[in-house]
DNA sequence: CTTCAGCGTCTTTGATCATATCCTGAGCAA
DNA sequence: TTGCTCAGGATATGATCAAAGACGCTGAAG
């Protein structure tokens, strides 16, 4: 008999694994600005975990790129630079459109009902200026379709290129705000109603520029 | 005034820092083969190591895709499928010539003599069969050039998909031999000569689908 | 009598925590 | 300005608990 009445219990997933989701959701739909200080006892005490299990997630978090370490015992959310922006924009260019495009040969009628759900909450928060709601949102619409390519490999690369390009995304939507967000996932999933690999990907690569864009224009407001 | 007399002494570098590093590179330069199994208790006897650090250590690396977890909690070196192989080529492709690319804008001359003094090591190792050189220097080779891009971000991305695929290679090698390596830098440091980013990248580009068709070669005897 | 399946214990290993130690940086005084 | 001291926080260890696979035992069937 499995005992339920404890809504606290893990289940089977181990605490670490617990935390690490919590940490890189934290960062991911932006809880964390960039250039922030995370502190290992902050963290146990804010996401009541152990010291072991908040250490760890922290070393995978950052593997990632999501934290970075700081040379002395500090971690902080990296800001990222216009040439780092540079870096970014050409690994998610060479990556998440090759993903849609594998991912466009899979994909079924159910998979495109899912994602048409997706998109419209997305309209809906962008509609409501729900940051929050918008970016948990875009995220699932994108990983969603990546992971119907059945790679996982190139899946978990464009997983940590989101994790470094989360921080910033979210000071983007913080400051212009959600409303010049235009909504470039129609062109995706016409592209994959049609079930054509090579327009699916440049869709993508359509909207991984234009998001890019987005936060270059922020930085240089930012450097004035 | 530093002590120097132990050589033990950490510097200031810290355990688990120390530990990652010497389990990256066993990892790397083929003390471990693919489906081996890792443990924990099994690292803290062979690296003298407290449990913590080892902990982290095998975080990380599962974090960059050169550890595996099993879900029951066993930890293991992954073995590359037919596609995995093809996604490492995509990736790999996409990320490393770029690095050559900038890379050839910022080298100087002292640069291109410390490759060059690589490459001949490379070439020794060959010509003596010794595989733990050659890995070790080919690796070099490709890092200290990539490091002169200045591109953190890439970089990251490069180590991570050398450490997917520094298993296999030693497999490879272990089988068959150093023979039918042939040695592809010398294209690389006459692009770099002329600093000619283009060129540079193109040999980079051949060398990797080079690599990644022996590995092929090798998968395919395996699945027979 | 032998063999094999099922089952329970038992050892090994992983997960977590509490604690001791050490490092870093800031504040204070000379 | 420079050196010292101290508090806060990171690092590392070992103990303790829980789980999963390994091993051997029993019992029945051939």
């Amino acid at each position: 008999m499995k005992e339920i009445t404890d809504p606290t219990a893990d289940g089977k997933v181990p605490t670490h694994v617990v935390t690490y989701r919590r940490l890189r959701d934290m960062i991911l739909f932006g809880q964390l600005a960039p250039g922030q200080s995370v502190t290992i006892q902050g963290l146990t005490s804010l996401l009541n975990a152990g010291m072991t299990p908040v250490r760890e997630a922290i070393r995978r978090l950052t593997a990632e790129g999501a934290l970075e370490f700081l040379g002395n015992r500090r971690v902080v959310v990296p800001q990222l630079t216009q040439s780092q922006l540079d870096e970014l924009a050409h690994a998610r260019l060479s990556i998440e459109p090759k993903l849609a495009k594998i991912a466009a040969q899979y994909i079924d009628d159910d998979d495109i009902i899912i994602l048409k759900e997706r998109d419209l909450e997305i309209d809906q928060a962008i509609a409501t200026g729900d940051i929050h709601r918008y970016l948990l949102n875009n995220y699932q619409f994108h990983f969603t379709l990546y992971e119907r390519a059945g790679a996982p490999i190139l899946l978990s690369l464009a997983r940590m290129l989101w994790l470094r390009s989360g921080p910033s995304l979210r000071v983007v939507c913080g400051r212009f705000g959600t409303a010049n967000l235009p909504d470039r996932h129609s062109d995706t999933l016409a592209a994959l109603r049609a079930r054509d690999g090579d327009q699916a990907a440049a869709a993508i690569a359509a909207d991984i520029e234009q998001g890019i864009e987005q936060v270059r224009q922020s930085l240089v407001v930012d450097s004035i």
